[in-house]
DNA sequence: TCACTTTGTTAATGAGCGTTAACGCATTTC
DNA sequence: GAAATGCGTTAACGCTCATTAACAAAGTGA
């Protein structure tokens, strides 16, 4: 895995404090100058670097989604042949990295959908539904009791539980981000399994 | 239990348009004239039976975040001496209940908090603790094993799995109101007693 | 019947905010 | 070394929108 060292441009600092506020606040709580001055430049300079505030957010959206489901894809490729038991657990443990480590955006995944312009929210809409599908696919074959529809909506439960991290006090109260991650872990297949009955 | 078969009043028929319009686009995406046109009045009209729009949001959240609470503490009450695990049961049942008929207002419930007054965020966060800890108490009997911080942690993300239903698909591909509610509660449980490990 | 409250209306006000205009200054490029 | 480009700045514009003002009409009660 390559590790980038290099500093992050500036458009990249922008879309991180974007998130981080667009999530503390919501999209319309935040003024562009406020997210100008999270960067040390003033408003209007934000236009250098995105077409608008709507583009930022469009940015950050569809950049989470595609992520996701570019990170599932690959661990399906990756644990081909070790069963479909290792791709669940690999899936699940790439959502919680993203949980943990990206509060802002999971924050923002699922609360600013509305705000963008109808193409980029088919574009959002249809990358969420795939990283579903890819998911109700494995955890059918793992839990082959499960029709259809009860595993999709098993799937959405799971990624409430999984997108519950914001929730958990922000401060020293948690036991530690590797338990955490554990305890997310562990309830997400117990979750999963009860769902087969 | 009585069940009321008078007319709304006016003031219910703007929080609960209110809360669905505030659901749907979020506090600052919707203007008063919105509001008041939702339930056949016009903008200004509204001032008539709140202060401002912030007063609307206020009694909504304060009114959920008692209702969970009141209704929670009804139940312990209720079923003194059926057991810890009888009173887990209908506490998980109450709030899939909740989270299945006022959908608007969970979505509200954790989105958008921020946006108010200091002392009614005070108020609002003070119930949801008392809330939390109402269930912590109650996980930790049931499931003997599991330590304060743990439990606490476990409970949050029961929380996001039950309060998932606002993306579990709005039409009919459901599985039905009670089987959802099953699916959702046996989930829940699993969830619980695989966090305790 | 007459004052008063309740519950509306429309018009005006004023603040906030996204965006654009106009300009300045390094740094690069030929 | 001159021109162009990248990246800022501040000032101004224009729109949205919550709130208030001023006024109207329907009940209500003495």
């Amino acid at each position: 895995m390559a590790t980038r060292t290099d500093a992050p441009t500036r458009r990249e600092q922008i879309l991180k404090e974007a998130a981080r506020l667009f999530a503390e606040r919501g999209f319309h709580g935040v003024g562009v100058d406020e997210i100008g001055a999270a960067v040390g430049i003033s408003g209007p300079g934000l236009y250098r670097h995105f077409a608008g505030k709507d583009a930022m957010l469009a940015e950050l959206l569809v950049g989470i989604s595609g992520q996701l489901l570019t990170g599932a894809k690959r661990r399906l490729a990756e644990a081909d042949g070790g069963g479909a038991e290792a791709v669940l657990d690999s899936l699940i443990e790439g959502h919680i990295d993203f949980a943990l480590d990206d509060r802002p955006l999971i924050t923002l995944h699922d609360r600013e959908l509305d705000r963008l312009r109808d193409s980029d929210r088919k574009m959002v809409r249809q990358l969420q539904r795939q990283y579903v599908e890819l998911w109700v696919g494995v955890v059918r074959e793992v839990y082959v009791g499960l029709g259809e529809p009860v595993a999709r909506s098993a799937v959405h439960s799971v990624f409430g539980l999984l997108n519950s991290t914001p929730h958990l006090g922000r401060a020293g109260s948690l036991p530690g981000r590797g338990a955490t991650a554990e305890l997310l872990h562990r309830m997400a297949r117990g979750a999963f399994a009860a769902a087969v009955d």
